[in-house]
DNA sequence: CACCGTTGTTTCCATGCAGATACCACGCCG
DNA sequence: CGGCGTGGTATCTGCATGGAAACAACGGTG
């Protein structure tokens, strides 16, 4: 069972939401100049078609000019404000569409303190600080892949100078090169030794995606020591209620 | 017209999607402990709701450990499977929910280079490189603002210790702070400095979102001018096919 | 003028989804 | 044994979506 994350990405405005469907309506109607002809492209109803048109225009104001009768019997053009809208769109589904496609990397934890939206995690690997919802005690963070900077541990820079709020060091455990990117998987150390002063493997893995180019000015080969680092507003934590015990049966 | 970023969470297998009315089916299943109540609390018929199940059992394993007679008739428990369905559910959607929460920046350019997935592209601001669609020239590159870091200028790394792959200089504009949080536009100078040797504000921004313990540590002003960096993994870039010139008409 | 291919509008029908209802099967409990 | 509250299944109905088809309005073109 290989689950995969989906999303639909939607534009809404005034009660009504734009979908793709309504992009592609718009596209075709840019490329073939007419509704009908659009409509046919399509394989869609003119009639829907030229009814979702008004509804959209209800909204979101002006998106074609349309013109009957005249030469080759008239003709819908788009509007710039249909234009923008396309583009909107489209921005907001690549962005959508990282998100599905980068993994991510998770840890468990309890949430130790709290200041505004942000808070103080504690897990496997340490401290992390994440934006942590109201309410939520234990939670697992998910850090995406494309929002970890590796560094040499040495040369990177002390806590404080950049805004990076979370560091941990670990150990490449694989590299997975294509297309330019590398995908690199660390195995985190502790950041708070345990009392008997060894350093120990933390079993927290995190997932990085870095350039090619990257990956080979900085020298990553695995077993090679590197030091992650992402930011705090980077890592969003969301509520487990299942993780430590049997509390449900008993609140119920 | 304010158009709001939406998005539709989904996790699909199978062929079939599950979407969030199927969690909540989940969730109202474990705290009532049988699917009658579950769809009783829900507001939907029992029939649709097991028929559901069954369904999404047949994709994805199973869900329940159903009993019928005995002690209350009988009753429905989840599985761990459908919990942990629950939890990736939860998590994808915290993600998309930061996407559509975060603002982004928009650099518009055009691409000079391409090695893979990645490209270089030329903006007001300067060469960026990110992951470009293939067959894209003119585009638009978002960039999430959970996704740059600033720095200190004069301390921050040069090129080539982190796997940073953009790094940007600008002047803050304004700051933004509430609950922790700390959003900072910038001005961007241009990077490569222009024929008559002037510096020059690029007119391009960069959204940042930071938290206030690093825009304090940072010693962060309207006026002070900072180093951005961001990953060329974590800016995206979408075609746009309508800015320079009308070759859409051309070719149909 | 008639013709043509558009835009506009209405009516009807097919399809799918989901609630409503009814009925059966099950197994402990009184 | 019958009651009861479950799970399991089938059928009907209502509703929303969307296509099919028909027709009017428009305005250049011949």
């Amino acid at each position: 069972m290989t689950l995969e994350k989906g999303y639909r990405t939607e534009l809404s405005v005034d009660g009504i939401t734009i979908d793709r469907r309504d992009i592609e309506m718009l596209e075709a109607i840019d490329r073939h100049g007419s509704m009908h002809a659009a409509a046919d492209a399509l394989g869609r109803s003119y009639a829907r078609l030229q009814q979702r048109i008004v509804e959209l225009e209800a909204a979101v104001g002006d998106l074609t000019e349309r013109r009957r009768g005249g030469k080759g019997g008239g003709g819908t053009e788009l509007t710039e404000t249909a234009l923008e809208l396309r583009r909107r769109f489209e921005r907001h589904q690549t962005e959508l569409d990282g998100v599905a496609r980068a993994t991510e990397s998770v840890f468990a934890g309890t949430v130790r303190e709290r200041t505004g939206t942000l808070g103080t995690v504690e897990t496997a690997a340490g401290p992390v600080v994440a934006l942590v919802p109201a309410g939520a005690t234990t939670v697992q963070i998910g850090v995406r892949s494309d929002a970890v900077v590796l560094a040499d541990p040495e040369e990177s820079p002390e806590r404080g100078v950049t805004s990076f709020r979370n560091q941990f060091t670990g150990t490449v455990s694989s590299i997975d090169s294509s297309d330019g990117v590398a995908r690199v998987t660390l195995d985190l150390e502790r950041v708070d030794e345990p009392p008997d002063g060894s350093k120990s493997v933390a079993d927290v893995e995190l997932e990085t995606l870095v350039t090619q180019e990257s990956a080979d000015s900085l020298g990553i080969t695995v077993g090679k020591t590197l030091r992650a680092s992402f930011k705090a507003t980077a890592a969003r934590a969301t509520p487990t209620g299942d993780a430590p015990s049997a509390d449900d049966d008993a609140s119920s």
